[in-house]
DNA sequence: GCCAACGTTGGC
DNA sequence: GCCAACGTTGGC
């Protein structure tokens, strides 16, 4: 099993967005990136785990754990003129991006803050911290996941 | 709101 | 294929 971390801006989609969805699922969309776009598409297995990170917001950091419930296929949002992720330079019978299924886990007991994570010193190789990484899908060693499941009971 | 860092675009 | 200009990300 793989561990990832996906970050979405809480004001366009937040855990509370989730958790009120039917079972508790959605698509995760919207991803215009190739290599966010390639570790979803190629990589991203039915039962890896990813935490749920809140970006662009007042407290950045890492909110809940999801599961991946469907793997990749074609994010229609692409195809969709009106959509705020429209690309005219993918359609349905060749799509450029992709999307995959969460299913909320669990939220954490608290909000693991970007700041928290920046000041663990077994987590200075995350993606996440690496100055200048904009990565919105990132992959998570197993390392990295307990070392921040750790910060949670503290 | 600022701005550094990064990715993409498009002229050449 | 280079690279300047531009748009976006995302912390602060």
């Amino acid at each position: 099993m793989n561990y990832w971390l996906l970050k979405s801006e809480p004001t366009a989609f937040s855990i509370d967005d989730l958790v009120a969805r039917p079972q508790q699922t959605d698509h995760w969309d919207g991803v215009r990136n190739y290599q966010a776009r390639n570790f979803m598409r190629d990589q991203m297995r039915r039962g890896d785990r990813a935490f749920f990170y809140h970006s662009s917001c007042k407290e950045p950091g890492v909110v809940a754990i999801v599961e991946i419930s469907r793997e990749a296929y074609p994010d229609t949002t692409g195809f969709d003129p009106k959509s705020p992720h429209f690309d005219p330079k993918s359609d349905a019978a060749n799509p450029k991006w992709f999307m995959v299924d969460v299913r909320l886990v669990r939220r954490l007991r608290r909000l693991i803050r970007l700041e928290e994570i920046k000041r663990n010193p077994a987590l200075g190789n995350m993606a996440l911290v690496q100055r200048g990484s904009r990565l919105s899908v990132m992959p998570v060693t197993a390392a990295q996941w307990k070392a921040i499941l750790r910060m949670e009971a503290h």
